[in-house]
DNA sequence: TTTTTCTTCAACCATTTGGTTTAATTATTG
DNA sequence: CAATAATTAAACCAAATGGTTGAAGAAAAA
């Protein structure tokens, strides 16, 4: 009878919706990270940041480690997975209509090809793009 | 200079991060659905189920087209491919840990095969669960 | 036209969020 | 011991969130 009204997923969405805490987590790919370590590179208040780092940990995302007086983060993705696992259900909704740009963009590779052809040949144009502006 | 607070990337995991919007758009995986249709599973009132309607909608992950008196809303998954990418940065530091436990497994299962190895031979155990409880 | 249906809009409320500042706590260092 | 460094805790604030109710709009049906 506890009344739940978040479960993990609410929570672990919810850590990921605020670019503060996304970064703090692609800086803890790294390696450990103090939370004043993890503080630093913000503009706002050392308690602020702290905060921040609490909601992380709450959401399971960060394991602290208390060592003297600092308290060491470190990144734990399992509940990424879960997040992840969530999101792949919906795979098939996006891959249907990538599919049918890649079939476009692969015939106007063909036909670029085509064009091309008169001069040279071009095995594999590689239209990989990976692009991501992280964070 | 419009000093943009919110990313995409922030609004979409907010918009993933309640029960009530994962919900329905799990519901419209099966086809469009109208507001109301949205909103009928909810013991919410109507207004307050197609607030949520409208988080989904401002956050590019349902699209809504008027027809008549009815606002029909369907499923535009390529914001959700754009979470996805995000989370897939991390998939290095969960593959790693799920590595080690599918070694385990493996070995368990190894063991249970030589045990098992005495009375029939069994060649793929199927150590695959797809369990998820959904939304 | 009148009524009903599907929906938005506006006002309101309680709670949460993201931030601040100041004080307290705990461990290291001089 | 006293001083400093790393952190939490508490009180506060403005804005956003998740919900409500009641009214209004527009399209369909009577």
């Amino acid at each position: 009878m506890v009344e739940e009204k978040h479960d993990a997923l609410d929570i672990v969405f919810h850590a990921l919706s605020d670019r503060t805490r996304r970064g703090m987590l692609a800086r803890l790919c790294d390696g450990e990270l103090s939370v004043g370590d993890l503080a630093a590179p913000y503009a706002m208040s050392f308690a602020g940041a702290a905060k921040h780092v609490k909601v992380l940990e709450r959401a399971g995302l960060v394991r602290r480690e208390v060592r003297g007086r600092t308290h060491l983060c470190r990144l734990d993705a399992a509940r990424l997975a879960e997040a992840q696992a969530w999101l792949k259900h919906y795979e098939r909704y996006w891959t249907r209509g990538l599919d049918s740009l890649e079939t476009l963009l692969r015939a106007e590779d063909a036909k670029a090809a085509q064009n091309a052809a008169k001069k040279s040949s071009c095995p594999t144009p590689s239209r990989k793009q990976e692009r991501n502006g992280d964070v």
